[in-house]
RNA sequence: GCCCAUGUAGCUCAGUCGGUAGAGCACUUCCUUGGUAAGGAAGAGGUCAACGGUUCAAUUCCGUUCAUGGGCUCCA
């Protein structure tokens, strides 16, 4: 037969294998390192004969994404037979490779030990070394059951049924390795021996199938890669991720704690990590106001009928708290709207004064599940920058046109590059198609008209509206999502909104909910991470730190200190009786932008010697162009998205 | 919420196969006045997460609670 076979027209004799077909027109040693091939659309094992309708045959190495999930898939296979061999009363279930390696999931009467992890990988080393063909066949689906059944193996037969009913398949494949035979797609390493690389990394329970009314199963964490190399690059990347943890630098750094006496979820903001958040907030205030929105403050808790009244009672009762007053049933607010929503309504409003653009730093509590908590990442008890435009339908898309610049704005001061995801109409939803058609048009014609890619998720908004989602990647290049902006068509029914239109009638307004940062706790422990505890200049608890050589400067020092602090800079004075080198290293690893070295030359030369924390030393300056220097960059990140900024205290002691 | 692991000084961690504990750093005092990532000495600091049980005796063993960590979407 004739087809083409990495780029080479070739004849290609019937019942040729894969492997046979790529010998044509690949060297022997490439051939030895392909680990599947695709034919067509699809992949195929190298030792499948060659399917009938194949018009091309491309080799998979090991490297590329296809590659490397095969190489994850057959570790998984290879893992399985190392359980089976080590504990043949486990019975297999699903193990699929992932992003970052691979699983299997196995039922067994108790949970694998760190010590079986190690025995486990050694078997597995062990198969690797003989290096075991994997095998294919195709069964009945009676077939399957049968010899799944005689193994045991409930949960093969389980699938198999699923199969069964979810495609109509009449056949299934199997693969086996060694002794270890799974139901299984593949394709798969054409031998044990091709896995190069891989490392066992921890246990976990699992529910089958996702689903906590189904049995806790016991899943196996791994991960592999093509090449041992690759796989110490990603070990090395999961150390830096761990110097980066914020949980760890929030410590170090004195910035928060938490405390087991207050509960989990809730943080202490210290002197330094209360500074920054109050910076961060300040600096939101008031890009708000210039930007129209009016800042609002609601209360903290509200009559349980209004929560009723919203729907959030129905729907989201199991994420909040409630507490009575004088027998009167209060809800600790999980959401700023509903306050939002009464100063809305609190007098007529024409159609002239819309939007109204209700802006909020609102502390909000959610009982999130206690296996969920996670440092400032996901917490009970925050601080949304919150904001709800109530606005004319014919101002829809302008607003959100105004919401999307303010968010690639503020992201762009803060170094975060992002991308959009629009969510639309799910099953489950409420309002008309028209009203739900309209505003999934808004989102997208405001991404369209400023240039903003996006992808769709069909079906993945909320049910009382569609979505935008903005996520933000981080140094490591792992993705948070942050800002969001979501119509709403039903608060503003259940609460009747309306204003008078130039008709002289009520109209019902169209609200927009909307967070940029999204949780302040949240978006600083993504920041910390991302610049690794080394906050920006506008940022840092503390600009700049002098350190004396020896305590003959203590009172320059002070009067620089005095200087720069009139100036509005952050800055303290190190005067201990210590070595320079000491000081500096405290300093350094506290990730004090500036470190201002300052013996009896400056003293006499009335100049500080600038060092930063990156390296790049400026050198020696008076304290006042070290304080233009500071200013100046502190202004910098604003520019771009063309604001300005500048927080200023003035401490007197 | 569920599964597993962990909880010892402010931080990082030893240790006790059941006889109430130790290091380094940080802190305090003293010596040292030292030019860009740790000078030296002494001192203070712990209901061994909390509560209950077993025991002559529990930080150690068992149970419960709380907190922390890894998971609980990836569909053969």
């Amino acid at each position: 037969m004739h087809i083409e076979v990495a780029g080479k027209a070739l004849d290609v004799a019937e019942g040729a294998t894969v492997a046979q077909a790529l010998a044509l027109a690949l060297s022997g040693k490439q051939v030895k390192s392909a680990v599947c091939a695709r034919c067509g659309d699809a992949l195929v094992d190298l030792s499948c004969p060659l399917p009938a309708d194949c018009p091309t045959l491309e080799p998979i190495f090991a490297e590329s994404p296809e590659g490397l999930t095969l190489t994850r898939h057959s570790a998984a296979h290879i893992m399985a037979e190392a359980v089976k061999r080590l504990f043949p009363e486990a019975k297999v279930t699903i193990g699929p490779a992932i992003d970052s390696g691979f699983y299997y999931d196995f039922e067994y009467s108790r949970p694998f030990t760190p010590e079986d992890l190690v025995a486990i990988e050694t078997e597995m080393t062990r198969i690797v070394g003989k290096n075991e063909d994997f095998t294919r066949s195709e069964l009945t689906l009676d077939e399957a059951r049968t010899v799944f059944g005689h193994m045991g193996e409930t949960y093969k037969i389980e699938l198999i049924d699923d199969i069964a009913e979810r495609t109509g398949a009449k056949t299934v494949s199997i693969y086996k390795n060694g002794g270890f035979v799974d139901l299984c797609r593949g394709p798969h390493l054409p031998r044990t021996g091709m896995l190069k690389a891989f490392k066992l990394m921890s246990v976990a329970g699992a529910y089958w199938r996702g689903d906590e009314r189904n049995p806790m199963l016991q899943r196996i964490y791994g991960t592999a890669f093509a090449s041992p190399k690759d796989l110490a690059k990603y070990l090395t990347y999961l150390e830096e991720a761990k110097k980066r943890d914020h949980r760890k630098l929030g410590t170090q750094l004195d910035l928060f704690s938490f405390h087991e006496d207050v509960g989990g979820g809730m943080a202490l903001w210290h002197p330094k990590g209360a500074l920054v958040r109050t910076i961060i907030e300040d600096f939101e205030r008031k890009e708000h106001l210039k930007r129209g929105y009016d800042i609002v403050v609601g209360p903290q808790i509200l009559k349980k009928e209004l929560w009723e009244r919203s729907g959030h009672y129905e729907n989201y009762r199991e994420n909040m708290y409630f507490t009575e007053i004088d027998e009167v049933e209060y809800g600790i607010k999980p959401m700023n709207c509903l306050a939002h929503m009464l100063i809305f309504k609190s007098k007529t409003r024409s159609y002239r004064d819309l939007p109204h653009r209700y802006f909020e730093l609102g502390v909000v509590h959610r009982h999130e599940k206690s296996g969920v908590l996670h440092g400032l990442l996901r917490v009970r008890q925050f601080t949304q920058d919150d904001a709800h435009i109530l606005c004319r339908p014919d101002q829809l898309r302008d607003e959100i046109v105004g919401v999307v610049n303010f968010v690639r704005d503020v992201m762009g001061v803060f170094g975060f590059d992002f991308t959009a995801e629009i969510s639309t109409r799910p099953d489950k939803s409420i309002g008309s198609d028209e009203d739900w058609d309209r505003a999934t048009d808004a989102l997208k014609n405001a991404l369209d008209s400023i240039g903003l890619a996006y992808e769709i998720n069909e079906g993945d908004g909320a049910f009382y509206g569609p979505k935008i989602d903005i996520k933000i990647k981080d140094a490591l290049e792992r993705s948070w999502q942050c800002a969001t902006i979501q119509c709403d068509f039903t608060l503003p029914e259940r609460f009747d909104l309306a204003y008078v239109g130039q008709d002289g009638n009520r109209h019902r307004p169209v609200m927009l909910h909307r967070v940029i940062l999204g949780s302040v706790e949240r978006f600083i422990g993504v920041l910390i991470e991302h610049c690794a505890g080394a906050l920006p200049l506008w940022l840092a608890p503390v600009q700049a730190r002098i350190v004396t050589v020896t305590d003959a400067q203590n009172e320059y020092a002070e009067k620089v200190l005095q200087f720069l602090t009139k100036k509005g800079i952050r800055a303290e004075a190190d005067t201990r009786n210590e070595k320079l080198g000491y000081k500096i290293r405290e300093a350094q690893m506290e990730k004090i932008p500036f470190m201002l070295v300052t013996g009896d030359k400056e003293v006499a030369a009335e100049t500080v010697n600038v060092r930063s924390r990156l390296g790049d030393d400026p050198g020696e300056m008076s304290p006042e162009a070290l304080a233009n220097l500071i200013v100046a960059a502190c202004e910098e990140p604003f520019k771009r998205g063309g604001m300005s900024y500048n927080f200023s205290t003035f401490r007197t002691s």
